[in-house]
DNA sequence: ATGCCAGAGTAGCTCTGA
């Protein structure tokens, strides 16, 4: 049995003991972060390693930022998309265990039509056709992350109200569909899952008391692992914590 | 119609996020 996990951690400098907590009481095979926020040279590599854990890091100022925490160490890491230029640090893969391993912060897109919207639209065409070699390259693969996207109306706490907003396009949707199209499966879904599931609540408005949220952290499998889900779950716990992410992780479980 | 909250850096405000 294997469990891979996705947490968009919104600053690992301020979420790190959170983070090992987590790691702490859910011993995963690999948990893949997002906006990590930091510079390469302050990533607390340190103390994740003192914790037991092996990591890959990826970061740049400010913005984005990934990393790939796992029980074995990565082979074969790759930074960002091959054959897509980015100045943005978003992706880390590596293979864990025979399963290769991609974490991915998605583009936010801000809003239809804007440039960001327009980057977006591109790197997830980058994204697509390197995967499609990925895919060749590695039966078991699975794709993590914030995707920033909700996939369909009932990953939304008000459809209509977001409908053609950031997130819940149709053209952003074609691209989660897409990516389906290349052999993967949308984990969570194999699963009857609790309505109003979502990963993500935004920290105005008591968005998490009122369960308001979206389900844009995904967690994908290759079609050798499809058949070898057992369970998809999103860990609420994280986001009842005093300072917590706006993000809950996802974690899938696999019989392998 | 807008901002709400949170984090980071150019800092005491602006930008970005979703």
């Amino acid at each position: 049995m294997k469990k891979f996990a996705t947490w968009n951690v919104n600053s690992l400098a301020i979420r790190l003991p959170q983070v090992l907590d987590w790691l702490a009481a859910h011993p995963v095979d690999a948990l893949v972060l997002q906006e990590t926020k930091l510079t390469d040279d302050k990533f607390p590599t340190m103390e994740i390693g003192e914790a037991g854990w092996q990591v890959q890091w990826f970061g740049q100022k400010t913005y984005n930022g990934v990393a790939l925490i796992s029980r074995e160490r990565a082979d074969g890491v790759i930074k960002n998309i091959t054959g897509f230029a980015d100045e943005q640090a978003r992706v880390i893969a590596g293979t864990v265990g025979g399963v290769r391993v991609i974490g991915g912060y998605f583009p936010n897109g801000q809003a239809p039509g804007s440039d960001k919207f327009a980057y977006k639209m591109n790197w997830l065409t980058g994204l697509r056709t390197w995967l499609a070699d990925e895919l060749k390259a590695h039966e078991q693969l699975v794709l993590m992350g914030d995707f920033n996207i909700a996939p369909e109306d009932r990953d939304v706490y008000d459809p209509v109200a977001w409908a053609g907003q950031i997130h819940c396009t149709p053209e952003e949707r074609e691209h989660f569909q897409q990516l389906l199209g290349l052999g993967l499966t949308d984990a969570f879904r194999l699963f009857e899952q609790p309505a109003k599931s979502w990963s993500w609540w935004d920290y105005r408005n008591l968005a998490f008391r009122k369960n308001q949220g979206l389900r844009i952290d995904h967690i994908l499998v290759s079609e050798a692992l499809k058949g070898r889900v057992t369970a998809c779950e999103i860990d609420k716990a994280p986001r009842k914590n005093e300072r917590p992410s706006d993000h809950a992780p996802v974690i899938v479980t696999l019989d392998i």
